[in-house]
DNA sequence: TAACTTTTTGACAACGTTGCCCATTATATA
DNA sequence: TATATAATGGGCAACGTTGTCAAAAAGTTA
């Protein structure tokens, strides 16, 4: 690789002159700087990021760990949020996956701290609580899509609580009476956000205990999940008579729009469906066109990387604990 | 941050010493070891990168650009799997994605050869012929999922014809007669090269041309694609009235089932449905399982990597041009 | 033209490593 | 015990940058 020297001795300059140039550092003369461009453009020559770093001690590298976030479609969406910020902010984003085999947070962390990387971000596949250890203390840590056990890092995570009680009240507020909640795996955060919305709206609009119902579409046996959406929704459906449907995600939806079309029912017209998530085209792709509460992840991904920047920039040696919940969107489409 | 001379100092050795305990070179005494070690730990050093790299000329780094892959979910998985290989290799991937207002592959070309990546991988979202400057020509470079329009770069794609040939035989075998095969849009290399092995089948078969039909799923209008997958569907399934439908993405085959259903009749049974991507949990959570040839994301990933490896291992200044198609699996579920 | 100011340039050290080579010490051999 | 050999350790230059500072060149004023 060519450097700066040959560039210098191409130039007839000093490879001061030249590296002033690189730098856009006032105080060369026009005609000089013509000259260095050209040996710059003939030679072919970059400027080698690493020994700047190495002198300047500023590596505008963002570690990114993601527990198998990236291979996870609906979240891939934080990486891209995360991504472009940081682009916009002159930093670029090192991304490493947890191997989900020997998940081993701690040997990635090591890696982002061998490159110098200023901050980091750990995304999470799906709203959870997660134990981090001492390690992740070293730089400014900022939580995506997740919290740490002891609260004690900074996190960035969608408002499930408000999605659930504002999905809730709009299905109300259409005049729905019924509603039945297909909730996720209640293990899960988002699932317990969500149902604790659902009921503040129930509450709100005084609807009595039995005219809805939660059910859960996830089974975890032996540690693997199972979607048993479409067992449920028929059951559901049948006994319990909803004129709505709230489904946990729009995959499970999917189950649901089956089972009522193989009811002979109409999605949209004898039973609404609305759903969580904004999967992608999903949504698009199903007649009627499901409505469904978008989970902000873009967003997200986005509010990582400025609020790590901010920690980064904030020269404290024991870096200040924010949580964030950003607020989702209802894209109101035709199922409800 | 700690250095090696700090670590050094503390455990009273030369800085040289420690160079050798971290690198894990032969001839230190067991002694000093454990002296080094424990002032490594007492301090937490780590070593950086980036000197290392000025040094020894070694970055380490693959550069990977995508084409939006990584915010599409289907091919997420190239980059999941480039990922693996890279981390098995001793490798670290530094992912770009191209900004879709403003794709400048060249810009992000750059970024990478200023971190000194030793070969670069270009991802495309769908198998697809692309054009390159002649700045590709610098590093090692495989491209993931498309070809470029001379064809002088390695390249990996999925054997789309094969696929299209091996799902269309299973079909016949099986005993299906009369199929439609609901293709994506034929300006896109994977939709050619499908159908290519589609009727190689048919004649191999020696199925008569009114017992199959071709339609097309996509349209472009104005530049953008839109799905008219559902009215195709049903106006094929009313008129032509086929024992199994190949549908040419699992999105559709969704409408499909949907279609299928609204007319009263049931996939599997009436009407056979195939498809094309396994596209996460699409064809699981169909009921039935949807049977899909899988687009082999995963191992193109994996392959690009080893590709650009042995590449960057090959020391000439013009890399040789290998094409690799990558077989596509069946995954053999319910619908046919 | 001289004296002074301002602009432009270059010499050189430093950043944290690794590679080369020589010095010192320990061990084996005569 | 003297000598040869192997094991161990350290000194120092080099990698390609940036930062500091002083030198040189150019411009300004009297």
């Amino acid at each position: 690789m060519v450097t700066i020297k040959q560039v210098a001795q191409l130039a007839g300059v000093s490879f001061k002159t030249v590296a002033r140039v690189v730098n856009k550092e006032p105080g060369v003369k026009p005609h000089n700087v013509e000259k260095v461009e050209a040996a710059i453009e003939k030679l072919g020559y970059r400027p080698n990021k690493a020994a700047s770093l190495v002198r300047k001690k500023q590596s505008d590298i963002i570690g990114f760990i993601s527990d198998e976030i990236s291979t996870t479609p609906a979240s891939v969406a934080i990486l891209k949020g995360a991504q472009d910020m940081a682009w916009e902010q002159g930093k670029t984003l090192m991304v490493f996956n947890l191997d989900p085999k020997h998940p081993n947070k701690d040997r990635l962390y090591e890696e982002c701290l061998q490159h110098r990387s200023e901050g980091i971000i750990y995304g999470a596949m799906y709203h959870q609580s997660v134990e981090f250890s001492k390690l992740f203390k070293t730089l400014p840590t900022v939580l995506v899509n997740c919290v740490s056990m002891q609260n004690d890092f900074t996190s960035i995570v969608p408002d499930d609580e408000l999605a659930g009680y504002y999905v809730t009240k709009q299905l109300l507020y259409k005049g729905y009476k019924r509603i039945a909640f297909l909730n996720l795996n209640p293990d899960i955060m988002a699932a317990q956000h969500r149902q604790k919305g659902f009921l503040k709206a129930m509450q709100e609009y005084g609807i009595p205990e039995n005219q809805w119902r939660i059910d859960t579409i996830e089974q975890v046996i032996e540690g693997r999940t199972v979607n048993i959406a479409g067992e449920v929704a028929k059951q559901v459906i049948e006994e319990f008579k909803p004129d709505a449907v709230l489904c946990g995600k729009d995959l499970a939806a999917i189950k649901v729009y089956l089972v009522i079309e193989r009811l002979g029912l109409t999605v949209g017209q004898d039973i609404a469906v609305a759903s969580f998530d904004n999967w992608h085209d999903i949504p698009e792709i199903l007649e009627p066109k499901l409505s469904t509460m978008a989970l902000p992840y873009y967003e997200m991904g986005r509010l990582a990387v400025s609020q790590v920047l901010q920690l980064i920039a904030n020269k404290n040696t024991v870096y200040p604990v924010t949580h964030h919940k950003v607020p989702c969107l209802l894209f109101d489409r035709a199922s409800f």
